[in-house]
DNA sequence: CATCCACAGGAAGGACGGGGGT
DNA sequence: ACCCCCGTCCTTCCTGTGGATG
């Protein structure tokens, strides 16, 4: 008993007194902004370089940034931008910024209300107003303030797959209804066929000057990470194995710094919840499955019900053996939306839907042709399936149609 | 070499709920 | 109270197409 009870003291001791090996996780969350950018000061004086012009009074040119995710040019525009207000604030000169992710505001609309907030231009409702009316307002307003605009456009290429480029045209040809006001256009875009599709007028206004990013090699992401557990966690907690380990895994992702961050952070939890007080190499490599996880289950829990059931379709399909195509998953589909007393969608809607798995990454879908037997897309999963399972199987309807074999 | 399969994907528009201006 | 506009899903109708087959 005496025993027993010190047993459990010690364990209730061990849970209080632990103590995190963080100092400040913040530091690895995503809305951070460095003091330093390690590896891209060429890029960053390129953006300074074209961006100074507004000092000194001017319009700065338009500039497209290009490069893969992770590669830093979010981070670049925040940082010079940054730079810029302070500097400006400093010879009392009045500059904006707009800050836009069109990942998240992929329509025309929701793209001009976002950038009205930025301003601080008020009474734009989230819905119910003409686009063209949000527009002149906008302008307007802008015309009003007196200064240089300086409006950022993350992600640019889902607004334009989404909704065209209209709204793009009608801001890069908004200073020709400007007096007092000018108005600078950041797009950032990680998709670099994106450029096909942008009428030229408005390729051509807003690429007066573009910047490519590279992505990161293993060192140099070694660097920005080093740097960036200094900051977020005690001295000597984080192993170098783990360090190196997180830059090579990340590095194979196309050198993405924010993978190789998000694997520090959740690495650190996870040896924070275990009550590690050392993080090593394995809680990297436990890190690694939790980050695909957490971005796959979150992405799959947000779809629509139709969209869901045709991923469930897929899911059922992937298990047996021959190619999926577009007929097969209908069938499939269809025959669960008979078991679920649901009404099925068309045939064309279900193409777009595939459309849509497929630019979220869960497929992908080559279109082939087998001659005389037409022509369809094979379907390929790209997530594994267990995690698919795992979450479909959440909605007791679905996890019925997983524990059943439907096939034939 | 034309044919023809099994779709791909554009265009137009409808239903519906959220939200205007007047 | 009225009508208008928007975004989201979805339908209907449609034209386009790579390549094995006859």
């Amino acid at each position: 008993m005496w025993s027993f009870l010190s047993a459990v003291d010690k364990i209730f001791d061990d849970l209080l007194l632990r103590e995190s090996i963080f100092i400040n996780r913040e530091v690895l969350t995503h809305d951070y902004v460095p003091d330093e950018l390690p590896h891209r000061e060429e890029e960053i004086s390129k953006l300074a370089y074209i961006l100074a012009s507004a000092l000194k009074g001017g319009k700065p040119s338009n500039v497209f940034m290009y490069g893969k995710t992770g590669t830093g040019k979010t981070a670049v525009a925040r940082y010079v931008l940054k730079k810029l207000a302070d500097r400006a604030s400093v010879i009392g000169m009045n500059v904006s910024f707009a800050y836009v992710n069109c990942r998240y505001r992929k329509t025309n609309y929701r793209v001009l209300a976002k950038i009205c907030e930025e301003l601080g231009c008020s009474g734009v409702p989230s819905t119910g107003l003409p686009t063209d009316v949000v527009f002149d307002k906008l302008r307007n307003f802008i015309e009003r303030l007196n200064r240089l605009v300086i409006v950022i456009l993350d992600e640019l290429d889902w607004l334009v797959r989404n909704s065209g480029d209209d709204t793009l045209y009608q801001l890069t040809r908004i200073n020709n209804d400007l007096e007092n006001s000018k108005v600078s256009i950041i797009g950032i875009t990680n998709d670099l066929k994106f450029r096909e599709y942008l009428d030229s007028r408005v390729l051509s206004s807003l690429s007066e000057e573009s910047i490519v990013f590279k992505p990161y090699n293993s060192e140099q992401l070694y660097d920005i990470l080093k740097m960036r557990t200094q900051l977020a966690f005690k001295d000597g907690v984080v192993s170098e194995e783990a360090l190196k380990l997180a830059a090579a895994l990340a590095a194979q992702e196309h050198g993405d710094a924010r993978r190789a961050i998000d694997l520090l952070r959740v690495a650190g939890e996870i040896a924070d919840r275990r009550g590690d007080n050392k993080l090593t190499a394995e809680h990297i490599m436990l890190a690694q499955k939790q980050v695909d996880r957490d971005i796959i289950e979150m992405v799959i829990r947000k779809l629509p019900q139709q969209e869901q059931l045709v991923l469930l379709a897929i899911t059922v399909l992937n298990n047996g053996d021959g190619q999926i195509t577009t007929g097969s998953v209908k069938k499939v589909y269809e025959k669960i939306c008979e078991l679920l007393g649901y009404k099925p969608i068309t045939l064309r809607r279900l193409n777009d839907i595939l459309a849509d798995l497929e630019m979220l990454g869960i497929i992908t879908a080559t279109i082939k042709s087998m001659g005389r037997y037409g022509r369809t897309r094979i379907i390929r999963l790209e997530v594994p399936r267990d995690i698919l399972i795992g979450v479909l199987s959440e909605d007791e309807k679905y996890n019925e149609i997983l524990s059943k074999n439907i096939l034939n």
